[in-house]
RNA sequence: GGAGAGUUGGCAGAGUGGUCGAAUGCGCCGGUUUCGAAAACCGGUGACUGUAACAGGUCCGAGGGUUCGAAUCCCUCACUCUCCGCCA
């Protein structure tokens, strides 16, 4: 949810930064609604108003014993008159709140101007990419290989976009998950959560998957639906929904690992292949809850942490400033972290972490008691991948695997595999 | 699954249908006192909306209803706690 005080400044700058993010906005609608609104809740409050002061002396009256018929005489019709601006008024305001919770986040000044992911602007590398005369197979090829990854039975289990991993391969994305949350913890000073795997409407409204992004997500049936978690952003960012928080409490760094769950309805026939989308995936998620003003600083920080995880795996790595056209809905600036795939000769998406500024805050009612002014205002959240596990896997799978198709355990990860250095049929 | 008890401000906890946005205590902020602190005493202290500032409006778990008027009465739902049953 955007800051409402917005709409009364400049309207021509909102509507161009919307445009920048491909939201157009429709102003002659939104002036109409508004205006009505204003015109009617006037007439309701008036009206409340002096019901609440036609009553008040009714009940002096009556404690002195005065007959209150002329008062009630006085106040017959309101109730109905009353009654019907309300409801005028309940619906307008559920048109214009529909209208406002489907506007994007307005982006920061730093962030590229640009259409598409062709105008996101690179911002630094780190690694080498392995000899270009080598033959790299791809993580399908190297895990069926293995008899480690098994598609097809993942696909009479459950369908497409699944996959079942064994042995070795299956102790390895365990050891990864494993690794990323104890150096978040140990070495990031991040505090460890394990949280619901499902969640009611009202949180995923909070973090802005809905109401627009519906159709991503899977919702259980029966008397009380649940909707699988996208990812732990969401649970994560709504512990501070509804509250005011101390300054004490600031600032919040949130650690999960955790199954997520996606529809992935947008994208049929993409990557379709092996394990880089999947309708259920395991992710490390990092959430900072911060004060306003520490928000950009800790952006970077968490950047860096998710990039921690990709050195010490040592799997090259570029990092990106996504422009104002590709970034997510409540963003207010993203840099993604690709990580190299040799098979495909390119950097791919492991990693994306947003500050999102007060616009989840908003919409969860976070608010945190400035001490300078002693009044509540909005807190900033922050998410990023830190990192996807099972692109991870990929990424080690790729990078670290030998001529004869086996894979070498990166150092990091060896005390999490009994001491194994090489994976081998 | 069965039976019962709850849900009120940052916390605890009152509240006969009528000047109740809500007593009181704690906490917090300011002051008096003190060399300083503690204690004591005095004063202040919810959120949202609205206004130039007042005024006004909304909020006592959520949503409906009764009434001139609802924290208080009625209905539905959610959650918490206790006991029984079941279960990892």
């Amino acid at each position: 949810m955007l800051d409402p005080k917005l709409f009364r400044q400049d309207m021509n700058k909102l509507i161009e930064k919307l445009r920048q993010r491909g939201h157009e906005l429709d102003m002659d609608n939104f002036l109409k609604l508004e205006n009505r609104r204003k015109v009617l809740q006037e007439q309701t409050e008036t009206l409340q108003a002096r019901r609440n002061s036609v009553s008040r002396e009714i009940g002096i009256a009556k404690s002195q014993g005065r007959d209150p018929k002329e008062l009630l005489d006085s106040v017959a019709t309101l109730g109905d008159e009353l009654k019907s601006r309300m409801s005028d008024l309940v619906d307008i305001q559920s048109s214009l709140h529909d209208l406002l919770s489907e506007i994007p986040n307005l982006a920061h000044d730093s962030v590229p101007v640009g259409r598409d992911e062709q105008d996101n602007v690179e911002i630094r590398r780190w690694g080498t990419p392995g000899a270009a005369d080598f033959e790299w197979k791809d993580h399908v090829e190297l895990g069926e290989g293995l008899g480690m990854m098994d598609y097809e039975l993942a696909s009479k289990l459950a369908g497409s976009r699944f996959v079942v991993l064994k042995g070795a391969l299956a102790r390895l994305h365990r050891a990864l998950a494993q690794f990323m949350l104890d150096t978040h913890v140990g070495e990031h000073g991040y505090s460890e959560a394990n949280v619901p795997l499902l969640v009611n409407e009202t949180t995923l409204y909070g973090t802005g998957q809905l109401p627009k992004f519906e159709e991503d997500q899977f919702k259980t049936s029966g008397d009380s639906s649940y909707y699988l978690i996208p990812t732990a952003e969401v649970p994560l960012t709504n512990t501070v929904a509804d509250r005011i928080v101390e300054d004490s409490e600031l600032p919040m760094h949130w650690v999960a690992h955790t199954a997520c769950f996606r529809r992935e309805a947008g994208s049929y026939g993409r990557d379709t292949r092996g394990m880089i989308r999947q309708h259920q995936f395991e992710k490390v998620e990092l959430v900072h809850i911060v004060r306003p003003h520490e928000s950009y600083e800790t952006l970077e920080a968490m950047t860096g942490h998710a990039e921690t995880i990709l050195r010490k795996l040592g799997l090259p790595y570029r990092v990106i400033a996504l422009c104002t056209g590709d970034m997510g809905f409540a963003a207010a600036k993203t840099y993604d972290i690709e990580v190299w795939l040799p098979s495909q000769n390119l950097y791919r998406e492991i990693s994306s972490c947003s500050n999102t500024e007060g616009f989840q805050a908003r919409r969860m009612k976070a608010r945190w008691r400035n001490p300078e002014t002693g009044k509540p205002e909005p807190l900033h959240t922050l998410n990023g991948s830190g990192v996807a596990v099972g692109r991870a896997l990929i990424g080690v799978m790729e990078n670290h695997q030998n001529p004869d198709g086996s894979i070498t355990v990166p150092e990091a990860l060896r005390p999490y595999m009994g001491g194994m250095t090489r994976i081998a049929a």
